[in-house]
DNA sequence: CCAAACAGTTAAACTGATTTAACAGAAGAG
DNA sequence: CTCTTCTGTTAAATCAGTTTAACTGTTTGG
């Protein structure tokens, strides 16, 4: 049957007037005026778009989503009008019908400035990088205690904001974390991993990137080397710390606990378990850093305090963020790579979204990054 | 309909239950009693929640909204249900029906790595608190070239994604904003504003900041003081270039043009641009810099070069990035609350989006912050 | 030549909320 | 003892899409 003949010509109020009379529910009544193709003024949803065509909702909405049923007739006809009407679909009843919302979320610990700190800055230039690609919008989200407590993470999905979740600065410590151990919400723990390999997670190589570190620290003929760590309950954090001692041990040197010093990973914190560190010893010589801050930090507090970098006292960082190439001195570092790690967190969320189940688990290599701040051990009498 | 049978069945309503239909009360019992009032299996809606609390799902939706029409105990009852059934509201289907999507958009300029940018991130860390407290979620956006072409500026809005925008580090060159000249679509420029007052905006007091940077350095000794300044079609970008020059000729001092360079605001570009001036004028005793990232490049550029800073040159910078006060030397600058205009940008920007007409305009005070930078003209013979 | 397979399109049923006009019942006014 | 007013609640329309079963024609196979 010819879906032009059956539509039927009805205005609204005649509508409402017939209807006491029990229609079949076969009956399709659709308002019909004759106003000219292009209808300027007022939102154009996809029944105008349809009316106008010559054709059903259905097949707007095949049009739209590539469906491979229409005719490249049907198709070419349906896609004229909608450019001559300038539709551009709803996306919110395009993901209330469909079982997609094409947004993820950033979460972010509970810091201060966590927005302000160029280490989450980098992974979220390449995870939205990678979005922007994919068709997909990002939202950033804090994970303060009240929003933990009062279950925003998984509200997140219920209340269709986010298809997924891309987890950035956590560590075993944060508990929330377990609830995406059912892997009924995609989540993605990135640059570090979880115990018991229960959630898809993503990290660089701390672990190499430390060795190559120590290598150089000892190889420069350092011997008493101290370590700024942080989070000692972050897996990936406590690989740099287990390599530092072995890579000492293996050198023939006995590290003493107090050669190590939290420093928070801030650069407050690097300052002050310098200062910690140089008055317990005054014979260390360098000092590996769990990041570029609390290496900044650390530099600052030395260069203060009459040491010189790296002529008394060498200073490695990891992170190697931007600007600390501009720092004088200038740092040496391990390279993480921190918008590679964003794009492909991003890719990986969206295949997880996508319904692919493989355990996700990916090292991303790393490399030590040579600059002023590090030096040969200095000739002590 | 069904509505009304399930009324009937439920126990809860006393007062419904013996109402006019004069039907064996053994019949109701049979017939529901066998399912649970809460039903643990598949999504709660509306509907669900309607028909166990024995209401129509307008009363839900108004218990929801705090429509003052329900009475109280008719909201006490519904609400327990909510809790009971652990009711969470789809947000995409809400948003459909009601007006807004409870989300804005921070667009930011298509540098390489805006995000990890610690201006950007500073105000975009006072947008994400303060919306958080609105209920409002944040996407990100970065304003390509390709984006703009499309106009998926306007897409936002018109495909709903977001209710309102927040512009950041866009300046007069950028015409796409014109598109929101017609205060159709809800958008704040943060700080900068825009010719003809056309554009909402909000900013910080460049023009006193520049003020009281040259009062500093002038009190100092300082004559021959050169500006490393960026994005010249950006109005508060000019207002610092403007009061450098006023506040020199004031000071009897005739600025020539050669003691300015553009930094393009990059570490790289503030020591290329300090490299330019020094060897133009090796009298040059200070440096203003339009912001931390050009000053941090050209105190670099000056220290690799054999000038001490601040003993030689003086530095001065503006923003006042959090780790800057950790470089070395700390960086003498003017302190921008980019924070601040963050939390209020998404205030005001809430308000247009609930109907508020007012032209927003506001500028925000700045001051100069010393650190170690900046001293006394050094004695020349 | 008839039945089965296939291609293209549509009607109708979703998705899950908000909103408005209508309505029933109680209270107050005359 | 009516008539009006006020309150609280509901039915039904609406927002704007997607999806699926059903329904036409048209080929193709036996």
């Amino acid at each position: 049957m010819d879906y032009n003949k059956s539509v039927q010509e009805t205005k609204a109020s005649v509508r409402l007037a017939d209807q006491g009379d029990e229609r079949p529910p076969g009956e399709m009544v659709v308002k019909f005026t004759d106003t000219p193709v292009d209808k300027p003024s007022g939102k154009v949803n996809i029944r105008e778009v349809a009316r106008q065509a010559g054709v059903s909702t259905a097949t707007v909405s095949m049009v739209l989503n590539e469906n491979p049923r229409i005719s490249r007739a049907t198709q070419l006809k349906v896609q004229r009008m909608i450019e001559r009407m300038g539709y551009q679909p709803n996306r919110l009843a395009q993901s209330l019908s469909s079982r997609y919302t094409q947004v993820i979320a950033v979460l972010l610990p509970p810091l201060r400035h966590a927005l302000a700190d160029a280490y989450f800055g980098e992974i979220i230039s390449g995870i939205a990088d990678r979005a922007g690609k994919l068709g997909q919008k990002m939202i950033i989200e804090q994970a303060k205690p009240q929003f933990i407590k009062e279950s925003k993470h998984i509200e997140l999905y219920e209340r269709r904001y986010v298809d997924g979740v891309l987890a950035l600065g956590f560590n075993e410590k944060h508990a929330f974390l377990r609830d995406f151990a059912g892997r009924q919400y995609p989540m993605i723990l990135v640059d570090n991993r979880f115990g018991g390999n229960i959630l898809d997670c993503l990290h660089c190589d701390y672990r190499g990137g430390a060795e190559q570190a120590m290598n150089f620290l000892l190889q420069l003929g350092h011997r008493v080397i101290g370590m700024i760590y942080a989070a000692p309950e972050s897996p990936t954090a406590r690989d740099v710390t287990e390599v530092y001692a072995r890579r000492l041990r293996e050198a023939g040197i006995a590290p003493l606990q107090s050669w190590m010093s939290d420093g928070c990973f801030t650069d407050e914190g690097g300052a002050a378990a310098a200062g910690e560190l140089i008055s317990r010893h005054p014979e260390m010589t360098a000092l590996l850093c769990g990041n570029d801050k609390m290496a900044l930090g650390a530099i600052r507090y030395l260069v203060e305090h009459g040491h010189r970098v790296p002529q008394d006292v060498s200073v490695i960082g990891f992170d190697d963020l931007q600007h600390l190439a501009y720092a004088n001195p200038s740092l040496t570092t391990v390279h993480l790579p921190l918008y590679e790690l964003g794009v492909l967190a991003c890719g990986r969320l969206v295949e997880l979204i996508h319904g692919k189940t493989d355990r996700v688990y990916e090292v991303l290599p790393t490399h030590l990054v040579l600059r002023e701040s590090t030096g040969i051990v200095p000739h002590r009498d």
